[in-house]
DNA sequence: TTCTCATATTGACAAAAGTTGATTTGAGGA
DNA sequence: TCCTCAAATCAACTTTTGTCAATATGAGAA
C-alpha cells in the first residue's frame, strides 16, 4: 500500500513539469483536443500522451472522448481538491479547520 | 532566461516528494530544528539538507539560524503564494466563443 | 471486411532527481 | 588559537522522469 505522502505527491506532480503547465495554461481558455495541444506546445505526439495521462490521473484534467478525438479540459472538482490539499498541507495544525488527507 | 513555466514548476516541486511532504507534515505542529526532522523522518543528514534546500528555495518553508542550529517552519507568505499560483493555473479564463477544433 | 487517422503504448535512451558516505564549512565553547 | 558539532556540500551511484521513434489499438469511414 502506498503512503498518503506518495499519493499526495502524485497530485502535485501535475504542476511540476514545464510542459504540463503549458497544457494547463492552454486549457484555461477552454476544452482542447490533443491535436491542438500538440501544435500549441510544439511537442511530440507520444510526449503529449504521456503528460496527459499524468494530468488526467492527478484529477486536475478530465478527458472526453468524441469519435476518434479526445478533448481535454480543466476539471473544476479536481482543481478544487488540489487546492484543498495544498491548503491542508501548509496550514499549521492549531489553525486547521478540516482534513481530507487519508480519509482522516 | 528561464520560462515562467519552469519557475512555477519549481514552486510545486516542494510538494512532489514523499520526504518533503513528511517534512511539511512535521512542521505543521510548529517550528522544528533539523536534528528533530532527521529523527522524525528517519532520513540521512545530507538527504534532509538536500530536501530542506528545495523547500526553502520554493518559499514554502523558512529557515531561522540560532547558534549552530537551524530551525525550520512553514512560511505563511510562501504558502499563500503557492496557493494563489495554483488557483491561477487552474482557473479558466472568461468564457469565450466555442473554438473550432478538429474540424468541428 | 479493410483503410485511415487519432491516440496509446512500448522500448531504448537521456536527463534529472534522490540517496549515501565522506568531507567541508562555520559558529560556539574551551 | 583549537576542538566540537550542526549543517552544507561533494562525488559516486541508483532511481525516476521525460523524449523519441516505432508499433499497437481502436473507432469511423469505405
Amino acid at each position: 500500500m502506498e503512503s498518503c505522502y506518495i499519493q499526495n505527491a502524485k497530485v502535485f506532480k501535475a504542476f511540476c513539469d514545464e510542459n504540463r503547465l503549458k497544457v494547463l495554461e492552454s486549457l484555461r481558455s477552454g476544452e482542447k483536443c490533443a491535436c491542438v495541444l500538440i501544435e500549441d506546445l510544439a511537442i511530440g505526439q507520444s510526449a503529449l500522451s504521456y503528460h496527459m495521462k499524468i494530468l488526467v490521473e492527478s484529477g486536475v484534467v478530465s478527458a472526453r472522448q468524441e469519435g476518434k478525438w479526445t478533448h481535454y479540459s480543466i476539471s473544476p472538482a479536481g482543481s478544487a481538491r488540489a487546492m484543498e490539499l495544498l491548503r491542508e498541507i501548509t496550514t499549521p495544525l492549531e489553525a486547521q479547520e478540516d482534513s481530507i488527507c487519508c480519509g482522516r
